[in-house]
DNA sequence: CCTCCTTATTGACCAGTGGTTAATAATCAG
DNA sequence: CTGATTATTAACCACTGGTCAATAAGGAGG
């Protein structure tokens, strides 16, 4: 009844999200194929597909890690050193830099509305923003409208969608990403 | 010497670009096929080929248009009637309108920035942004910072990114769309 | 050891994509 | 009618994501 042991090395989950995820990293979601997966572990492309029921579900499974680095980030900044001020500054860089420097992930994570989400995604993506949302209304002095703090959102991430064109990373934008910064400071109070 | 005359109704540019035009307003760029086209126009995918050297160029060839669309409404909004400041929230408003009531172009315009632009569209986007900038501060007050109408525009990319996820057409967002323009005028004065 | 059952994997296949190209049909000029 | 030019087709290429019958690999029980 017990099925086949796992310990010997066949193909696992673990195999396929790390090289989906390596190929990732410098390489967009559509531009990894489930055949250049296959090819670098030495599969076949169909085997992927016992492990994974499709493409979608094997990059929800790697998104997972960057929305908790996101929100570390986030939280590492509110509990951190400074003044509320500087605190939320730097939340509205943080925010820049990590869609910068991680760009195939931002862009799954909150660009890509694929065909039928599972709500996956789409469910880390409403609790980051609810995190952001909560974090930027105990930094600021002022009770903000909720209309306020999206705007802020949208504004932010209007900034890495169109940066993300232009620039590879954070370091090579980190002018524009410190003035628009500046900018949402200036909206909000 | 003298090439077969063009009176006699074959394929014609015209027809190609009005079949992709159509199938472009119900569906986005990836949607539409080159065998998608052909099959309306019920000619082979191959032929579409003599007349346009990729899929690219048919739709470049489309958002000619819509740039001079969203250009002729921001000079109406600027040279409308009202105060300046009711003009510029228009201006803002006007923008993300167009953006929600034209995705699939705006996703064209302004967010794909597919491999090897011949700057056709590139240019256009430049152009547009400049006029923006131009309107923007003859409308304010103020002198402004290139970088804060740089944060406006972004700003108000950001919406349309957004937005176009979760609504059809600005109808469906007017409220966020007004909110969004209150708070850019907010950031600007 | 041998059979049975489960798991994991292959490779052929499907329908679709953008793009190329040899052959050819259609048309015109001389 | 002949020859040149243009426009079109259909077969082809190399891809994509996805499915599935066949099968290899291994463990459990007899």
């Amino acid at each position: 009844m017990s099925p086949r042991k796992p310990s010997t090395k066949d193909l696992t989950k673990e195999m396929i999200i790390n090289e989906a995820h390596k190929q990732f990293i410098t390489k967009d979601f559509h531009q990894v194929s489930m055949r250049s997966i296959a090819k670098e572990l030495g599969c076949s492309h169909g085997a992927i597909y016992y492990h994974f029921k499709n493409k979608a579900e094997i990059f929800y499974a790697i998104l997972g890690d960057y929305f908790s680095e996101l929100n570390n980030t986030l939280d590492e900044t509110v509990n951190g050193p400074g003044d509320h001020n500087t605190k939320l500054l730097n939340v509205f860089v943080g925010y820049m830099a990590f869609g910068l420097n991680n760009q195939s992930q931002y862009e799954l994570m909150f660009m890509i509305r694929d065909r039928e989400i599972d709500g996956l995604s789409q469910e880390a993506a409403n609790l980051s923003y609810e995190k952001f949302a909560q974090s930027v209304q105990s930094l600021s002095m002022t009770k903000l409208l909720i209309s306020e703090i999206h705007s802020t959102f949208i504004a932010l991430h209007g900034f890495v969608a169109h940066y993300r064109h232009y620039v590879k990373n954070y370091e090579e934008a980190k002018q524009a990403v410190d003035a628009h910064a500046k900018f949402l400071m200036k909206a909000l109070t």
